[in-house]
DNA sequence: CCGTCCTCGATTATCGATAATCGAGGAAGC
DNA sequence: GCTTCCTCGATTATCGATAATCGAGGACGG
């Protein structure tokens, strides 16, 4: 539906199970490459297969689960390839966003972007992995609310799934700081109100850990590589 | 599901609907705004309602219908707004499609290029706006397909109905003769393998038209009717 | 007259049951 | 011993029927 449900009419049983399942998903319960079961959710919840069907089949459309004929609904395990892929494409659509972001953002956005540095500082602090990605993801999330364009926001929703895997993928070489301190910059170009800059850091940022990345991977056996 | 079901596993009710529907979408028998009613379309089908459902939600998940609950499916009517919002993404999606694809195009991939621009050419003598267009994304379909990126062609993809829209919001300002040589350098940048050039010319050609459109639509105001 | 409440047909959401399909494991043939 | 075929339990796909919801139009009170 587009939905992002801002509004109200609550209580489709296809979305309240749409959202517990992601919720499930989020938190590791089901396991990427894991099946998940038409039946055993139908009897745990206590409903009927049809909604359970129509909840699953939202998932496969965010992408966070796949689906085979005749064959069932399983966590997507995003493999390393797919999340390379990923960085272009977000890079991209990233200085998009800066760039509509700038000249329209407000103090009060500013201030929620701050807010979430604080908060990204504060993890880091307690070396709450979790929370710092939280928050990270939560930042990029607020610019992309800012740039006022739906469809943009959209798009770079549905790169939740993939976004989310880089927790699975990211082994800590970078520090959290570095990860933190990055951010910093965006917020100083949105605050000069300068889209070319905002939007030309907001690409770099990704770029950087995008490229850190794979740099940092190249050493261990990359499948399927050419250069 | 990813599908695109190059592969095989036909016959699924689901996925047949799904193909029929959009077909009747795109050919304007369901026109942009009208209900497509569950019961109508199992009695013309002969199928139960379960299928019609899910293929509706794909349709919903592919952007070419909205639904609410408990008031059903329509054809998704795309606003100008809609559409101006979609240039900026299209364009930023186009260049990193254009870069990725340069130093990796084969000359199997250029023919069908030119092909597609001779094909433009033919449509244009015979004044056909509709071969035009699809022609033309044909051509910026086949560069997503060199990119070799199976995330930035599904991205693009979601945006067809957008694309698609163009059709009803494009009184031939521009003649069609400009459209097609535009793509001409577009191709010669991806013969050179040009990386940032040929990023560049894909940019260019979108945010071109996309200018055109709007500064084109200012004056008259049309809140989303073609008369 | 005008606004509110209620009813009712149309439609969607969900259910419970049946049919079709898949894959693992065992039997039969070589 | 190995391959092929077949059976069977598990699961998905589809069906037909029921419950819940919506919106238009009419009855009612002011």
């Amino acid at each position: 539906m587009a939905d992002g449900t801002g509004g109200l009419a609550r209580a489709v049983l296809r979305e309240q199970l749409r959202e517990r399942l992601l919720a499930r998903i989020l938190d590791g319960e089901f396991a990427p490459g894991e099946r998940i079961v038409e039946s055993h959710v139908m009897k745990e919840y206590g409903v009927s297969q049809a909604p359970v069907r129509e909840a699953l089949r939202d998932l496969e459309a965010m992408r966070f689960v796949e689906s085979f004929p005749h064959r069932g609904v399983r966590v997507r395990l995003i493999s390393e390839r797919e999340l390379a892929e990923m960085y272009p494409v977000r890079a991209a659509l990233e200085e998009v966003a800066g760039r509509a972001a700038a000249p329209v953002v407000t103090d009060d956005v500013l201030a929620l972007l701050e807010d979430e540095i604080e908060a990204m500082r504060a993890a880091t602090r307690d070396d709450d992995v979790h929370a710092v990605l939280v928050h990270d993801a939560r930042f990029h999330e607020i610019v992309f609310e800012a740039a006022d364009n739906a469809l943009l926001l959209e798009v770079w929703r549905s790169l939740h799934a993939e976004i989310r895997a880089l927790v699975t993928y990211t082994r800590v070489r970078v520090g959290l700081a570095d990860i933190v301190e990055s951010h910093v910059p965006i917020l100083q170009a949105l605050r000069q109100r300068d889209p070319a800059l905002a939007g030309k850091e907001m690409r770099h940022h990704i770029e950087h850990f995008g490229a850190l990345a794979f740099t940092a991977r190249e050493e261990d056996e990359s499948p399927a590589r050419p250069d």
